[in-house]
DNA sequence: AATATTGGTATATACAATATACCAGTTTAC
DNA sequence: GTAAACTGGTATATTGTATATACCAATATT
């Protein structure tokens, strides 16, 4: 049985972290004494952790100034640090088992969404619209989206299942460039999904949100073909 | 972050393999030396998760002899032993979101299953036909077979889905009773999935796996009514 | 009755992770 | 520009998990 050590777990959660977005190229990483209050670890663990990165080619490390992000490269990832049998998944599997559990959920939550959960969407999609410049923010923003419907869905099972391909489509982000203005269109499918979970309508949401999922399949695959770095 | 030990992870491990039904009530574990080879831990640990086991109420230990299964209720195990949030989720549950990822698995697997994979299957109904009195047995080839078919889909995110909520599924099967005669339709109705998967009818497969698992859980819960010990 | 197997106990060792303290270079604030 | 705050770099003592090994006593098997 394999032993999970810490700092190797941290080097998981720093790589997903950049995966979605929250640090991108050449940002600088929170101090290594505030990584030891957000995980609460103690500071060797997280050293050894950032030691693995720079390592790897993640990160480069300067003293007395802190550790920046660099380009990610798949090949430089060892397979125990990705999901399982990550390169035999493609980005039309992530999104084929996304349209099987989402639109299961989004029909539950039909029924189940409250009131308030409703305002709290409405106004993801005005943070959205706010963002419409800022792509890394605007996807952050579509993962909470998605995740609310799942968890409003009220099937931990689900959640789980949706969780764990999660990790799939976050790593998937990091090894693909980032689209530009579909930005409005897939807005556009946010509020459709908005409208029909307010009408309870299950029929209209599940068609929504399916159709939101084969455009991000679209645009992303588009992006693919004129990727540069990978 | 939390640390995960060794022998609390085989602690699951082994309330896992009761809950699948490898070891019932009455039973003795393999004796800790086994245990060592087969997980690859050292007898301190696996020490440590059989104490463990016994202060939990899982087994009890006699000198000399060995460890011996008893009852478990739900009751007795820390959250931290048990998949998130286990005590919110029903059976119904489970069931919809395994009818969500089943019916999508399915579907690509009428696609691309290969003709030894089907044999396979097929050897798998013969097990269960000889099985129809050992409903242990039955299960665990049930369990198979749908896993099977799960693979079978080539798609990497819908295993790793289904893998997650079958944590659910295993767990939630120690605290009901078991079906006896219903057996011979569940048999039924996976001979219609494969006749399906034989002449690639996508529409018919799901058809059957979406009825066999409606089944399953009314059988199910009709067995939790008339249940004794939980 | 002899032998093999089982759990029970003890000990030495390796190593991950913690907790502290201090240094030297970089950045920030005044 | 200088002082203060912050950053990574280094060292050390300590705790606790897990390994490896050996031997004992009770139980099962032959």
């Amino acid at each position: 049985m394999d032993k999970e050590l810490l700092h190797t777990k941290l080097v998981r959660e720093v790589i997903a972290m950049i995966a979605s977005g929250k640090y991108s190229d050449g940002t600088r990483l929170p101090a290594e004494r505030k990584l030891c209050e957000q995980f609460q670890l103690s500071r060797g663990t997280v050293r050894q952790a950032f030691y693995d990165l720079e390592k790897l080619g993640i990160v480069k490390i300067r003293a007395g100034s802190g550790a920046y992000v660099q380009k990610i490269s798949q090949k430089k990832l060892p397979t125990h640090l990705l999901p399982p049998d990550f390169s035999k998944v493609t980005l039309t599997d992530i999104i084929y088992a996304r349209k099987a559990i989402e639109t299961a959920a989004i029909t539950l939550a039909c029924e189940k969404i409250s009131i308030s959960q409703l305002e709290q969407l409405e106004q993801l999609i005005e943070k959205m619209e706010q963002s419409k410049d800022n792509l890394l923010e605007f996807l952050k923003l579509d993962t909470q989206f998605h995740q609310f419907i799942i968890h409003a869905s009220g099937n931990m099972p689900l959640v789980t299942a949706f969780e764990a391909i999660a990790e799939y489509h976050k790593y998937s982000q990091v090894f693909s460039s980032l689209y530009e203005e579909e930005v409005k269109i897939a807005i556009k499918y946010h509020k459709k999904m908005l409208l029909a979970l307010k009408l309870r309508n299950a029929r209209n949401a599940a068609k929504a949100i399916m159709k939101h999922l084969e455009h991000t399949e679209q645009i992303t695959n588009m992006a693919k073909q004129k990727d540069i770095a990978v």
